[in-house]
DNA sequence: ACATGTTACTATAACGTTATAGTAAATAAA
DNA sequence: TTTATTTACTATAACGTTATAGTAACATGT
């Protein structure tokens, strides 16, 4: 693979490298005549600009680093989706680090993201520790944190509006005539699951009823066994609805439990918003195409140098999907 | 952002960078004295490799770019999640970049990965033409083709048994009973497509019935208007069954199609096969999780240097996911 | 004792780029 | 005519790293 560079121009054409680089940067103290003959040279040779001596030289490479737990996730998918066209039109490239929700392959990834000069990092972060965030606050990377985010650390976020989120679910519960939902969560340490449960509680309380923490059933968001797990729950609780943490979760769990009784079930991200699936069933999903849109701005204001701490969040609405 | 560089450690323990280097970089002619004070010092200040240096210096980035047409298909995007997986333990790392099915982003996406100087590419081509393949070949970038190929270029290419796929699907649907299945597929340059109409064909011929090749809809593969496409279909076409491109065309057409008559549909790419969906659907999928595993593999040979052109095909087998 | 080898470094150049300062020649202003 | 300004470049250094060659100090072999 042999590479044109600047020198090869500029040796072609007996002029300096300095020369042709000022042309190709658009700066205006070159000749229309070396102009010309230098940009038809760089086009015939093929010349494509060595990015990793730029950013040497520059210490910025117009990459940013997605760091997610698991990019196969539809819901993840999508938005890494929307935020790669629209950084690509901003003239940035997007790298994708996979954590597969474990922590230390997190704090690798964001190592990686470092080694890599990027110019910021959005963090989905697996939340086992914050060994991520405060590593990224410490070395002053720019960075947002996305879907997820930790109450205890004052840092930038961009995430649904998960308390509303539980509190439409048990709204339409409610509506539906359930009494007794069970929510089928993540572990508890993603505090995003922990707000949706918090809402679904607020909007039962508002009809008289009391939830109480055991209808709570934290499962593993990568859980190897989920269908004897669901059959463990059946047969254990007592319930009349389902809200589950995740479409994902929801999928992975209405079959089981409609085969012992069919129940209203609620899940979370609306993936049929973007993923036409021939089912109905019912989701909380973020307005606006979720948060890739908003984090993207954010970051990229931080990058400039933004210091204002920001919490966002987006509003949610229940999409119901009926074929 | 403060970065820590090779001379910050050096200067601090009054040595050279290049003693520095040789212990981080493990080359034995350091004193195990100076060794440890440099390991401490780089480990206590943060110090993590510029890897734009090291590329410009090494020529090689430990990056391999995967430009594909759409990575929020859930296929696709496991995939991906396969090869970064694969890769991360290879001390590689994934640049995405998006193509939306058009081929002048596919143009620039394999612009600004050669720009960023990445090992190899991993190229699913839209085929709207084939510049992008043939622009690679020119540079002599280490590439291969994944999903999709062109017949007429001679290249390396992973790709799934399409023939054998469109075969399997036409035999499903002859145990069915069904003597009149309709294609609805890609656009014809997308080759993998007519592949399996081809092995359709071959199915039916070999139970006596001919296809003819009205029965093979071209639709694109992101289509807005599937809606209304659908219901010309259902209108304009007799038909007793459903092949369709892909689980995504399948999902999007089926609930259409069952509103004016329930028939069987067997889609491509066996998405349940990871992404557990809570309905009953017939799809053709490839063994071993896919090509994601040997594309690497045949990436990395080719980076090494291989010559030889790889043409593989993934075994393919019918799933049928029952709820 | 002398050559030879080993140890533990240092010094230098190079990768490709861009910013900055410099300069010679041409042109304009005084 | 002399001085200032503009034009169109060139020359140089720097970004952070690693490979290579070099070297001084010491140890070993005969």
């Amino acid at each position: 693979m042999k590479k044109v560079t600047l020198k090869d121009i500029a040796n072609k054409l007996n002029v300096t490298v300095g020369t042709v680089s000022h042309v190709l940067n658009g700066i205006d103290d070159i000749s229309v005549e070396t102009k010309m003959k230098v940009l038809k040279t760089a086009e015939k040779m093929g010349y494509v600009s060595n990015n990793s001596a730029v950013s040497l030289r520059l210490g910025k490479t117009n990459t940013i680093a997605v760091i997610v737990p698991d990019i196969s996730n539809p819901h993840i998918a999508y938005q890494i989706k929307l935020i790669e066209d629209k950084l690509r039109n901003l003239n940035y490239s997007v790298i994708i680090l996979n954590t597969n929700e474990d922590d230390s392959l997190e704090y690798k990834a964001i190592t990686t993201a470092l080694s890599k000069q990027v110019d910021g990092v959005l963090l989905c972060p697996c939340q086992q520790s914050s060994n991520g965030v405060e590593f990224l606050k410490k070395i002053e990377m720019p960075y947002a944190l996305i879907g997820r985010y930790f109450s205890q650390i004052d840092t930038d976020y961009i995430c649904a509006d998960d308390v509303k989120g539980g509190y439409l679910a048990g709204k339409y519960l409610i509506e539906k005539g359930c009494k007794n939902p069970l929510y089928v969560g993540s572990y508890k340490y993603i505090e995003v699951g922990n707000n949706r449960f918090e809402g679904l509680k607020k909007a039962y309380e508002e009809a008289g009823i009391t939830i109480d923490e055991e209808k709570y059933i934290p499962i593993s968001p990568v859980s190897e066994n989920i269908n004897e797990l669901t059959e463990d729950i059946v047969k254990k609780y007592n319930f009349d609805s389902i809200v589950a943490f995740s479409d994902i979760i929801a999928f992975e769990i209405m079959p089981v439990i409609n085969k012992v009784k069919k129940v209203p079930v609620v899940g979370f991200d609306a993936i049929s918003s973007h993923l036409y699936l021939p089912f109905c069933y019912a989701s909380v999903g973020m307005v606006n195409k979720g948060w890739a849109d908003k984090a993207t701005e954010v970051l990229l204001e931080k990058i400039n140098g933004e210091k204002r701490v920001f919490h966002e969040l987006i509003d949610v609405k229940m999409f119901e999907f009926n074929i």
